[in-house]
DNA sequence: TTCCAGGGGTAGA
DNA sequence: TCTACCCATGGA
């Protein structure tokens, strides 16, 4: 299956790659010489793909699908993509807003904004476990190691996996599954996850829909183990509801070098407050000082 | 050996 | 609400 997709005018797919480091985590892979961004994607039919999305210009994205897809297959993959390059994200309102601020003029006119997602609040949520209290290369190697020992292989090169489905993971006794993947103490968090989306206690994906209201549902991310503020930050980021910064590491550094002294959380709070319910996204892509 | 990384959970105050 | 401490993992 090949097919452009028209994406909106304020829309860049290289910005919108590098706007984080989620490009670089299994079972998306950046080919550098073609410009494309790759993914192993599991349909709900079973069948493994390789998806391939690449823009030129700036008017359509290219989506390319392994294999010939069924009609049934390409209504499934659209919505995928749509929700993996954010591209329903009405981002204008923003766009002004950053075009007011002399500091934050760049975000427009280099078209950021958006975030590349994975097509599930399930996977995203357990890549912003991973992230947590530990280094981004560790981040990728235990990506990998969920993703090469529990994701379905693609036959045309059984090497490469998708992202492991709640069931793949809840079907593993905890302890295999800890010894397998490798997550430290992150295990328990990702396997009662998956067990509670399995066992229908939790219902993930539409949660976002059944909470409109940002602090409910940020406290109801809250509850789930292995979240905290930063986790529940990152992921609101992610539904578009960029409401609150997500102080790590990288924020305290990055915000002490341009101050000149070692900052608090609660400073790197204060010091994005002025920007209201945008202050995620103006972290996001904030011009920090080299 | 010790420290710590894109923190989180818990106990105790 | 705030603080101290522990948590598994692997690289420096």
């Amino acid at each position: 299956m090949k097919r452009s997709l028209p994406t909106p005018t304020d829309f860049s797919f290289l910005e919108t790659m590098n706007a984080h480091g989620w490009g670089a985590l299994l079972p998306f892979s950046w080919n550098s010489e073609a410009g494309m961004l790759e993914r192993i994607e599991q349909l709900t039919s079973g069948r493994i793909v390789c998806l391939q999305l690449s823009q030129e210009g700036t008017e359509a994205l290219d989506i390319h699908v392994s294999e010939a897809s069924e009609n049934a297959e390409e209504a499934e993959i659209i919505p995928r993509v749509r929700r993996m390059l954010q591209l329903d994200l009405p981002i204008g309102e923003f766009h002004a807003f950053c075009a007011d601020r002399p500091e934050l003029a760049h975000i427009p006119g280099r078209r950021q904004g958006r975030m590349l997602r994975s097509p599930t609040l399930w996977e995203d949520t357990v890549k912003v476990i991973l992230t947590t209290n530990t280094t981004w290369r560790q981040t990728k190697s235990m990506t990998a190691r969920l993703v090469e020992g529990f994701g379905a292989a693609w036959p045309s090169e059984p090497s490469r996996h998708a992202f492991p489905s709640p069931q793949q993971i809840a079907a593993v006794p905890e302890a295999e599954f800890a010894a397998t993947a490798k997550l430290g103490y992150r295990a328990s968090a990702v396997h009662s996850l998956a067990t509670a989306i399995c066992e229908g206690i939790l219902d993930l994906e539409s949660l976002p829909e059944r909470e409109p209201d940002t602090e409910a549902l940020r406290k109801r991310l809250l509850t789930l183990r292995g979240i905290g503020a930063y986790s529940a930050a990152c992921l609101l980021l992610y539904l578009g509801r960029p409401e609150q910064v997500n102080v790590d590491s990288w924020a305290r550094m990055s915000l002490s070098k341009e101050l000149g002294y070692p900052v608090t959380d609660a400073e790197v709070h204060a010091f994005f407050k002025s920007y209201g319910s945008w202050r995620g996204l103006v972290y996001t892509f904030y011009p920090w000082k080299e």
